[in-house]
Parts: structure tokens; C-alpha cells; sequence
RNA sequence: GCCGACAUAGCUCAGCGGUAGAGCAGCUGUUUCGUAAACAGCAGGUCCUCGGUUCAAAUCCGAGUGUCGGCUCCA
């Protein structure tokens, strides 16, 4: 399957590539505004720009604060970003918690002092001469790098604009809001290590994270939602649910307990259900293999970095970091007919793909880890069909889940291999494909991989956070070629195949983490490792519950019995921490009468609550679970 | 890998040079209970590892390991 499938999702920070820096008229436009009333008037304009102004705002002020702190500071670039701010600083010394909040306050002087935001235009030299008066390294270089690039087109250095509040100025294009009384309310969040220009060989500088709204309830709801993505991180709730744990002799892997480990097996089992529709061959092949399959497949050059290797008897042996290269020794184990065509391959290998250590989290960022991988070998007459049916494919496993997946198509990048003729088939055929599926997709121009146009899918979760899922791609060259895969046609000519990579769930283990953080741990029923905890009354109940349960479980479902010496509330809150869906409560009454009174996972106080017969509780979720819905 | 922070009981955390603490969980006993915590007792620790400073180190210093926040946003 492609490289890029575990990879870190940019949770809840998607990139803001034009963050904060409009076009220049913009500013102007802002900058000379009449008086404005208040923030939430400049906001009610409905701009993005300006709430991105205001954020650029606050880092000038967070500048200010630091400099006038940490004299001597060097300053970095501090730009809007998605849900405020940061600003890079060579401090120094390593900033601290408690210098934030002395930080805080200073700005909040800043504020409170309301110093217009003047915007001056200087000639190149003289700016360039001023910023390197005063010290400030890393805004020469920018200013250098802005002079060589106008050089390259044929133009003069340009003018360069400053931008001055009370005693701070800085090297900057704007836009800003018109004074720092115009700041709304702010929080200053995190301090992080990045590095100049984001190149490991360049100075290491301090980030400071902050946040900024036009209000005190955008600022409380966004605090709100942080605290939330907190509480349901997956980390936490793996260890309270008892699905998995992380220990140090495994950096990077999870150890799954049984609770997890049955959360796993649900989904690779219906991933093998839909599979099976679709006349899927589930394959195994080797988790250790000489290094010579990777100078083979080419991944030798590009992606050593990332393998285990080690050596046994003069051989160098990796851990696969992928499935792709040895689907293709089963294809060629024998002669294909066209007829043996569409051929797939599905395989969950296990893969060893050695992150960089400061790069693993949780289940998200991991070093092992399973993919619900499959290899698709058609013939070219075979690939819209192919692609229609898996775009289906996903469409049908994320409604499993209550998500609807978005869809990117990148297509060819300048760098690609492979006879143009055929990239250009298979993306209007691609296209074709989601125009017969009726569903809609961004179109990402040249942003496939250098064998394959692909196809992205995206997920938001209920925090509203964009996950990116799994990827198809259209693999023309890369299996087809590099292992000379062919098929006889109706003429016994030889023809190459086309092979699909495609992974629906992507990688297991960071799937998992991801319902976990949707769901918040409140799995729906089909997947709950526990589906039911049976919660008798009094020791005399005990026995009945036991009973209840084998009637339950003899139809396939996951039930508990609690048959601790607590008191029935007791039970109940245990069953409530645990997210399991119903609680069956047992008592003299519902002895009596073959009955449990249900309990739903959530349940206010004091809700109706029904009573149903054991066999109707069998039924009921019986049909549930095998709706397998949200 | 790099920058910074953190690492104390199964979990969440307090203690920050002078005998290792709490709540929850666990164990034992009592309680047999009607929709989110019954009561009592007991047990539980190489204070991450190794080295250093000190009369004395969980506490200060150094190295290692792991975890966490970041390392794309171009004035």
C-alpha cells in the first residue's frame, strides 16, 4: 500500500496556507477604516481576513511583550494560524510556564494602552539597514531572500513596508486591525521547539502558541473543544476502556488487551465480510524479507531510512514497512489469463516502519501496526468499473461508523514515471468514475505520487477535526513495471496489468484511535467489546443473571454479568465509566418473571425505563448489532 | 532525530535536601441493597535507569530511556 497511509493527520490544525497575510490591499483598506465600535463589529464583516489580522495583531503584541522581557530577543515569524497564533523567538534562555503568564501580561498592558497600529513604507536599503541595527538576523535574511527572488524576475529590490505599535515596530506586510485595544480576548497556550524555517540544520527557536477570538464565547467554546479533544484523547481512554497500553521495551507499538484486541478483530472481521461480497482472495506473505526486494521495488533509495534492517548470515533482512512489492510474487507465481482479471489481493500484514522517535503518539503516530491492505490486479478495459466499486467500497465501510468520507484526486506530479498516454487514461477514467458514483471530490493538481494518481479520503470527527483516512492509487508502473507483471490476452500476446493499492480503514491501530476520540469511547453496539453487562440485585440474582447472560451470549453477544458484592448504583456507574451500551438490572421482579429492566449507556435520570422479556432483549440486540450502524 | 517539559503505588496526583503520602482501584470482613460511589480494616513503592554532588538525594547536577507539546504555515 502507498507510504503515506499512517502517517499523522494534521488533527485540528489543518494547514492555513494563506494564514494571516491577505493581499496587500487589503491591508491598507483595514488599516485606514474609520473608527470601528468593536471587534465583534470588524468581525461581523464576515472577512476571514480580519479575524486573521486580529491574530497577527496579537503576535505583534506577544512580540512586544517578549522583547521587553527578554531584551535582546531575535525575532522569528509570527503568522496567523488556524485557531490563532504563534510567533518564533531566539530567546536567551528555554521559556517557562510561568514566563507565559508573565508574558500574558504584558500584552494585556498592550492592549489596555490601545497604541494604533501605524503602517510605514521605507525604500528597501533603509529597511533592510534599520532591521540590522537592531539585531534582528533572521528578518535580514528574510529581507534577503525577498530581494533575490525580485531579482530572479527581472525586478528592483522592493519596497518594504514596517508595521509600529506603541514601542514595537516590525519588519511585516500586514494587514493588521486598526489599534491593540481592537484584540479580543486571548490565551496564550503552549511553548514549542521549531526551527528556523522548519530545516533541522538551522537554529532551534521557541514557538509560543496563542489563541485569539473575536469574543469571550468563541474564545470559551474554542478553550471548550480543546478541553473535550483532551478528555476523549485516545491515550486516556485506552487505558480506562482496558483496550491497549504502550510500554517502553515497545516504543511505537501496542500492547492490545482482550477488550481492544476484540475491538480490532470486529473490524478486520466485517472488513473481510465486505471482502468477501466482492470476491477478495486474503493473502499472507512474509514480515521478514531480504533487503534485495526493496532495490527491486525501488524502495531501497527513497525509504531505507524508514525500514528495520539488521543482518543474519551476511544477508541484510528488513521488517516490511509495506505489503505492495510481495503481493506481486503470488501474481506471478503462475501464468495469468486475462480471465484470471480483476485479481485481489487483500492482505492485513503486519508492517515496521522505524518514526522518528519524537514523531510516535499514541496509536496515531505508531512504529508497527496492521493495514487492511489489498492489491487489485485489472486489466485497462477493467479500471473505472474497478474504481467505481471502491470508491463503494468506502462509502459503505464508513457508513459502519455514521462518518461520510470526503474524497481528494491528485493527479499527475512533474516528476512522474510511465508513458504519459497512460495517466492521462486513468484520470479521466478516475473521474468518470466518481461522476458515475455521483460523488463529488476536490481535485488536486499534480499532488499524486510519482507512479500513481490516487485518490484521498477524508474524514471530520465529531469535534469537527479532519482526519485524513486512506488512499487509493492507481498504480501504472510502479508493481506492473518494476516486477514485470503480465497477463495473456485473446490473442496470447503478453499485456500489463494495472495494480490498485487501496486501503479502506488504512492503518488498524490508528483507526481505532480515531473512533475512539469520535465516539469518545461510546462505541455503538456492534463494535462495543462489551455489548451488555448484566447488573443483579442482591447476591440472590446472581444466579438468574449468569443465566440471562448465556441467553445473550448463545446469539453472539458480548455480555458481562457484575456479580461484585456493590450495590446495584455502584454497578451502574462502573457500567457508565466503561461506555457499555445497556445495563440489564435483575431483581426480585424481574426474577420472577424472566424479565431485565434496560438501562441505555447515557441515560438521564430518571428516564422510562423498559422491561423486556429475554428473548425479546436477544432479538433487540441481536437486529441491532447486525445492522451495524452508529 | 532536533528543541522544551515531564517521569513518585495498578490509575490520578501531592511531597521538591532530613523516616515516602492521598483518593480511586486491589485484598479481607461486614452489608444484600431498585437506576451514577455502602461501611471498616489490610496490603501495596528499586520515587524511570545509571553516574555525580552532599553527613544525608524522590528532591540538586550529568548521561541514558520513555512519554508529552512542537519541529508544513515565510515579513
Amino acid at each position: 500500500m502507498a507510504d503515506n497511509v499512517n502517517e499523522a493527520a494534521p488533527a485540528g490544525a489543518p494547514p492555513a496556507a494563506d494564514a494571516g497575510h491577505a493581499a496587500g490591499a487589503v491591508d491598507v483598506e483595514i488599516l485606514e477604516a474609520p473608527e470601528r465600535g468593536s471587534v465583534d463589529e470588524l468581525l461581523d464583516a464576515g472577512a476571514h481576513d480580519e479575524l486573521d489580522a486580529m491574530r497577527h495583531s496579537t503576535a505583534h503584541v506577544m512580540a512586544e511583550a517578549v522583547l521587553d522581557l527578554f531584551p535582546g530577543t531575535k525575532l522569528g515569524i509570527g503568522p496567523a494560524v488556524a485557531d490563532g497564533f504563534y510567533y518564533d523567538f531566539d530567546v536567551p534562555r528555554a521559556l517557562t510556564p510561568d514566563d507565559l503568564a508573565a508574558i500574558e501580561v504584558r500584552m494585556r498592558e498592550s492592549v489596555a494602552a490601545n497604541h494604533p497600529f501605524i503602517r510605514r513604507e521605507v525604500p528597501f536599503d533603509d529597511g533592510r539597514a534599520a532591521v540590522e541595527g537592531r539585531g534582528q538576523t533572521y528578518k535580514v535574511e528574510i529581507l534577503d531572500d525577498l530581494a533575490a527572488k525580485a531579482k530572479a524576475a527581472g525586478e528592483g529590490s522592493p519596497a518594504i513596508t514596517f508595521y509600529e505599535h506603541g514601542p514595537f515596530s516590525d519588519l511585516c506586510r500586514g494587514p493588521h486591525v486598526a489599534s491593540t485595544g481592537k484584540i479580543g480576548p486571548f490565551k496564550l497556550l503552549s511553548v514549542a521547539g521549531a526551527y528556523w524555517r522548519g530545516d533541522a540544520k538551522r537554529p532551534a527557536l521557541q514557538r509560543i502558541y496563542g489563541t485569539v477570538w473575536a469574543d469571550q464565547e468563541a474564545l470559551d467554546a474554542f478553550l471548550w473543544r480543546r478541553a473535550e479533544a483532551k478528555k476523549r484523547d485516545h491515550r486516556r481512554l485506552g487505558v480506562q476502556l482496558d483496550l491497549f497500553s504502550f510500554h517502553d521495551v515497545s516504543p511505537g507499538a501496542a500492547f492490545w488487551h482482550p477488550k481492544g484486541q476484540k475491538l480490532y478483530r470486529l473490524l478486520e472481521d466485517s472488513m473481510r465480510e465486505l471482502q468477501a461480497r466482492r470476491d477478495y482472495l486474503e493473502v499472507s506473505t512474509p514480515m521478514l524479507v531480504s533487503e534485495r526486494l526493496w532495490q527491486q521495488s525501488g524502495h531501497w533509495d527513497l525509504y531505507r531510512e524508514n525500514m528495520f534492517l539488521f543482518e543474519s548470515e551476511n544477508q541484510t533482512f528488513s521488517l516490511k514497512p509495506m505489503n505492495c512489492p510481495e503481493s506481486t510474487f503470488i501474481y506471478r507465481s503462475r501464468k495469468r489469463s486475462y480471465r484470471d482479471l480483476p485479481l485481489r489481493y487483500a492482505e492485513y500484514g503486519r508492517l515496521h516502519r522505524n518514526e522518528l522517535s519524537g514523531t510516535l503518539s499514541g496509536l496515531t503516530r505508531v512504529r508497527q501496526f496492521v493495514q487492511d491492505d489489498a492489491h487489485i490486479y485489472v486489466r485497462p478495459d477493467q479500471l473505472m468499473e474497478e474504481i467505481q466499486a471502491l470508491l463503494g467500497e468506502v462509502r459503505e465501510a464508513y457508513g459502519w461508523f455514521g462518518l461520510t468520507p470526503r474524497f481528494s484526486f491528485a493527479t499527475k506530479p512533474d516528476k512522474a514515471i510511465g508513458d504519459p498516454a497512460l495517466w492521462e487514461r486513468a484520470e479521466r477514467l478516475t473521474m468518470e468514475a466518481f461522476a458515475a458514483s455521483d460523488i463529488s471530490y476536490e481535485l488536486k493538481p499534480k499532488d499524486g505520487t510519482f507512479y500513481a494518481p490516487k485518490i484521498d479520503i477524508y474524514i471530520d470527527d465529531a469535534l469537527g477535526r479532519e482526519w485524513q483516512m486512506a488512499t487509493i492509487q492507481i498504480d501504472l508502473t510502479m508493481l506492473p513495471e518494476r516486477f514485470d507483471l503480465k497477463y495473456d490476452d485473446e490473442t496470447g500476446a503478453a499485456v500489463r496489468p494495472i495494480a490498485l493499492h487501496r486501503a479502506i480503514y488504512g492503518s488498524i491501530e490508528r483507526f481505532i484511535g480515531i473512533l475512539v476520540e469520535h465516539f469518545a469511547g461510546a462505541f455503538p453496539l456492534w463494535i462495543a467489546p462489551v455489548q451488555a453487562v448484566v447488573i443483579p440485585i442482591a447476591d440472590r440474582h446472581v444466579e438468574p443473571a449468569e443465566e440471562l447472560a448465556s441467553v445473550l451470549r448463545s446469539r453472539g453477544l458480548r455480555v458481562e454479568v457484575d456479580a461484585s458484592d456493590n450495590r446495584m448504583q455502584n454497578k451502574i456507574r462502573l457500567a457508565q465509566e466503561q461506555k457499555v451500551p445497556y445495563m440489564l438490572v435483575l431483581g426480585d421482579r424481574e426474577v420472577e418473571a424472566k424479565t431485565a429492566t434496560v438501562r441505555r449507556r447515557g441515560e438521564e435520570k430518571g428516564a422510562a425505563q423498559e422491561t423486556l422479556t429475554w428473548d425479546a432483549l436477544a432479538d433487540r440486540f441481536a437486529a441491532e448489532a447486525a445492522a451495524r450502524g452508529a
